[in-house]
DNA sequence: TAGGCCATCTGGTCCT
DNA sequence: AGGACCAGATGGCCTA
């Protein structure tokens, strides 16, 4: 699954947007624009998703389909300039100064770019959950943990593994006992997860016990 | 169908 | 000035 990233450290992803000092019409070049697909979102993410309210509304091109399908770019680049003065509009009727813009660096532009950078810090956060879920025991049938779930499972998983080291006793020993006598670890760590799946303490403790064997 | 979860867009704020 | 970070809004998908 992990495989399926695309690495979005190269600078080669926000180089996509550009400006064409040559005519009205807002560029993007493949790779930009690709950012702004739903279909490479879904790549991107290893689980199943979610909408595209980005500038390409009908953007719904497979990856190995994008190179046939740059005719919708321009119809975008139109509907963007429709988009453009709308905002003015809103600006001017709500009393509210323009937009914020540069000489050589549009709204619209703007707008864009920050976009792609937080679409990228959204997937670093996300690949950051991956690798957190990966340390967290929970059994193979338990379906994918959530983003909350992770984070209070391994609040509470962290809990446990700082009162196996102040019990000082070996940890398969603390873990069996408390197996058969029920956790009552003085962290107070938040065991339930959202009350469906892996909320079980006893879940958590024979979890962790398959990691000892 | 309601609620949970998630990705995305957006504007504001802070930092470099 | 531009980027990072954040939170609110929105809409799609999935499940009970």
């Amino acid at each position: 699954m992990d495989e399926m990233y695309l690495d979005f450290e190269q600078e080669s992803v926000l180089e996509g947007l550009y400006w064409d000092h040559g005519s009205t019409d807002f560029k993007v070049q493949p790779e930009g624009y690709l950012l702004d697909c739903p279909s490479l979102a879904e790549q991107l993410s290893p689980w199943p998703s979610f909408p595209c309210q980005a500038i390409f509304p009908d953007a719904q091109l497979p990856l190995t389909d994008i190179d046939t399908h740059m005719l919708p770019l321009e119809v975008s680049a139109d509907m963007d300039s429709s988009l453009e003065e709308l905002l003015e509009e809103e600006c001017l009727s709500q009393g509210r100064p323009s937009r914020p813009t540069s000489a050589h660096q549009p709204y619209k532009v703007q707008r864009q770019a920050a976009n792609v950078r937080e679409r990228r810090r959204m997937l670093s956060i996300n690949s950051a959950f991956e690798e957190l879920r990966g340390h967290v025991p929970t059994f193979p049938y338990e379906k994918h943990l959530s983003k909350i779930d992770t984070l209070r499972l391994a609040i509470a998983y962290i809990a446990l593994l700082s009162d196996i080291l102040l019990s000082g006793r070996h940890p398969q020993a603390y873990v069996d006992e408390c197996t058969k006598a029920g956790y009552r670890g003085e962290k107070k760590a938040a065991w339930n997860t959202s009350g469906k799946q892996a909320g079980s303490l006893q879940h958590f403790y024979l979890s962790l016990r398959q990691s000892y064997y």
